[in-house]
DNA sequence: CCTATTACCAAACAACTGTTTGTTTTTAAT
DNA sequence: ATTAAAAACAAACAGTTGTTTGGTAATAGG
């Protein structure tokens, strides 16, 4: 008995963790977190509300896995962008774009990393404020490699352009310009704004 | 009986129910239209749940009232601003510090405006957006009076610079510039990026 | 004073919420 | 085939939600 090899389980599949993870960004993305429930949320994966128990201990668990991803992924969009430019303008209309398409375009993860604020899950608060914080950073150094007109504010700039970006979720309709486009002019307006 | 005049009541006050959309704008701002309970809104006043009934008829339809108001305040505000102007640029500039102010500093109801997403109420989701819409057909008149820049859409910078300034909610934190100055800043940079 | 209306209370309702519990089925290694 | 863990079900629980109902003070006009 005590020489008993420990025999470690391979899970079956995360495929149903994956599947909650999906079905409650779209749902979070859509309605807001507060107007989902679990039973919207498991009846969408075929699921018993219960059984959602089995893969995550409470609602704000499931919705930190959602945002924790969410900015996994959009960030390593933007890297991923702004690696391929060398120019700080360049860089900072590249890491626009990605952001944009994401929120925009890719996943219901980014919708809801833009719809939901922290003060929504009232535990979780501050895991989702230090998660979104941890992305913005990359936008703080892209404006502080530009060569800024001593009048303007790198601080308040970032904060305007990711308002900006994030408020297109609300309003923007396919159709006409692309959300790249979109982001595109906007930065190089501002460009022109205050370049010195 | 048919000659019987009819006898016309004056209501005591109406100080309760606006005292009663005073707390549900304080309250919808803070936590938002589902995190807020008809509870909460009838103990800020000092009333019981049931009683708030007798002056709405729904909770849906209390959120109306203050969005309304919300609209119509801040529209005023803005009319007020934008008609001591004559430049074209200053009137927008006008428009987008009143437009600040007002969320940022004055009242619980313009953050409502900009929090409250018209989808959170089911029902009353086309009327919100209906309420809102009235208000930002100033600001593409604002904008169709601009000279631009042939490349720059007028559409897309009106949105971009309403999701700037709403996004400053967010974001904002008394101590540095003031709301005025940032959204001073943000329009004149606007204008020499996107003049023509 | 009388009376109808206004404004509110007190108590409940039915529906819905996140979550828990005990049990059963499914899966994969022995 | 046996076994044990993984994954789900079935059913409930306790609390909260918006809302309704019937009664009761308060008010002001007659």
């Amino acid at each position: 008995m005590t020489t008993e090899a420990v025999i470690e389980r391979v899970p079956r599949q995360d495929n149903r963790k994956r599947a909650l993870m999906d079905a409650a960004a779209a749902a979070f993305a859509a309605q807001g977190y507060r107007a989902t429930t679990i039973r919207d949320i498991a009846g969408a994966v075929g699921m018993l509300p219960g059984s959602v128990y089995y893969h995550f201990p409470s609602k704000e668990a499931l919705l930190l896995a959602v945002y924790d991803e969410a900015v996994t992924a959009i960030a390593s969009r933007v890297d991923t962008a702004i690696a391929a430019e060398h120019d700080p303008w360049a860089r900072l209309e590249a890491a626009a774009v990605a952001h944009m398409e994401t929120v925009l375009d890719t996943s219901a993860y980014a919708k809801v990393m833009v719809r939901v604020l922290p003060e929504d899950a009232d535990d979780a608060a501050a895991a989702l404020t230090a998660a979104r914080d941890g992305y913005e950073a990359r936008f703080r150094s892209l404006f502080a490699a530009l060569d800024l007109a001593p009048a303007a504010s790198p601080g308040s700039l970032r904060l305007m352009l990711l308002g900006a970006l994030n408020g297109a979720q609300v309003w923007y309709r396919p159709g006409g310009e692309t959300p790249a486009e979109i982001a595109s002019t906007f930065v190089r307006a501002l460009k022109r704004g205050v370049a010195p």
